[in-house]
RNA sequence: GGGGAGAUACCAAAGCGGCCAACUGGGGCAGACUGUAAAUCUGCUGGCGUACGCCUUCGUAGGUUCGAAUCCUGCUCUCCCCA
């Protein structure tokens, strides 16, 4: 994988560049759907495709080894091919699903015990484990097993959280290292920052995991519960410890304002669940503003969808009508929410990164910061 | 014509002397959702008030009772069975 540093904007750490791999280019900043078992729910992905100009996905290393197993991903010659997306994809450890199950795991530096959300089976993931099912889905970018520390941890237990994800990750890169692609291609493997809120461990976990030379690096444990100011000071203290010529990725964010502000401070790729969930849940992001189209106040709005959006759904669809699909419970409804969302954000990165391009980028972000988090 | 059952809030449907402004569904209104255990979850849904509360409600008109959606009587309407 090689990444091109192209722009760098004025009076701001946002940048544009080009990230190669074998599945094809990536323009940055970029912003990934989330197709965690091996769908981005609802949309197909010639839509996900050629709509919404996705030009790389998530799928989720927890889910698709619970299911369908890697047995099954294997035999059909990887993720690729199984679910027929030809572009790049980037599979998550599992790490995040430490954190989100709850009380149906339990970590010790061996790695996670958890049971299946699915029919409740006991499994161990540790770092190693990890990375060998991430070879067998085949994914371009592969993530380091972490511990994702909630947002409200105390400082002892961040402190020994990050510890433990540090020595997590010298297993990972050991194992990434001793073993082979299974289709072909190379993958590339991004270690992941935690540290919590916490300048000084973020600072340690940054450095620590510069020292691994990966194709990139990730920044964990943020919109996990943490002030939306400490997520910012985050960002900005451990970018200025990750070197310049490597992408960024800020797992898990975020709202379109987040992303923007990300993007100010130098993030390069992003995902989040937003744009699909809340799209099925019937709120619209839009570069005027946020719908809640299940309200009352749409019933009889026949204007399109969205006039300045770039999806067809957006032109195709009056609002009343998807408020219609929506209180009717149809299934269409959360389905045109969905690619509407995610043409957004797409559009967003996207324009973010023209604005870089041309110099013009601190004076659009403004603007669209105070247009895009307003309730419409 | 005879016999029986019933009328509860937007709809359906519990309640059958005080704990009832009234269970529960549905519908409606609003909110939440950030590396997807989520096409999910939460709240509100007689009126006024932030709230303690106050006011008006259980077909209708009376009555019994300290107290009635709940008991009694008349009336109106609906449904079922037999002729």
């Amino acid at each position: 994988m090689k990444f091109e540093l192209q722009e760098t904007a004025p009076l701001s750490k946002a940048r544009a560049g080009k990230i190669e791999t074998a599945h094809g280019l990536i323009d940055t900043p970029i912003f990934m759907p989330v197709g965690t078992i091996g769908s981005v729910k609802g949309i197909h992905f010639q839509d996900v495709k050629e709509d919404i100009k996705a030009q790389i996905i998530l799928g989720n290393t927890y889910h698709l080894y619970l299911r369908p197993g890697t047995e099954i991903i294997e035999s059909a010659g990887g993720l690729h091919k199984f679910i027929g997306w030809d572009k790049p994809i980037l599979t998550d450890s599992g790490g995040f699903q430490v954190f989100s199950l709850g009380d149906i795991r339990k970590l010790s530096e061996e790695g996670a015990r958890f049971q299946s959300h699915i029919d409740g089976s006991r499994h161990l993931f540790t770092p190693e484990n990890v990375i060998d099912v991430q070879r067998s889905i085949g994914a371009d970018i592969i993530m380091a097993f972490d511990e994702c520390t909630p947002g409200d941890a105390d400082y002892d237990y961040a402190r020994k959280s990050l510890e433990m994800t540090q020595r997590w990750l010298g297993r990972c890169v050991s194992r990434f290292n001793e073993t082979q692609p299974k289709y072909g291609y190379s993958q590339s493997f991004f270690p992941i920052v935690q540290g919590c809120v916490y300048s000084d461990l973020r600072i340690k976990a940054a450095e620590h995991v510069t020292t691994f030379d990966s194709d990139g690096y990730a920044i964990g444990g943020l919109s996990v519960g943490e002030k939306e100011e400490d997520m910012y000071k985050m960002i900005e203290v451990v970018n200025s410890v990750l070197p310049e010529n490597k992408p960024r990725y800020l797992m898990g964010v975020g709202t379109p304002v987040n992303i923007l502000e990300g993007i100010d401070r130098g993030i390069d790729m992003f995902d989040c669940v937003m744009p699909t969930r809340n799209g099925r849940n019937g709120m619209l992001f839009t570069r005027n503003g946020i719908i809640n189209i299940k309200n009352n106040k749409w019933r009889d709005d026949f204007s399109p969808l969205d006039p300045d959006g770039t999806s067809f759904v957006d032109h195709q669809y009056s609002k009343a009508y998807l408020r219609h699909l929506f209180q009717a419970k149809e299934m269409l409804g959360p389905q045109i929410g969905s690619i509407h969302n995610l043409a957004f954000y797409l559009w967003l990165v996207g324009e973010a990164r023209q604005q870089i391009l041309s110099g013009t980028f601190k004076s659009w972000k403004e603007k669209m910061v105070k247009q895009i988090g307003k309730r419409l």
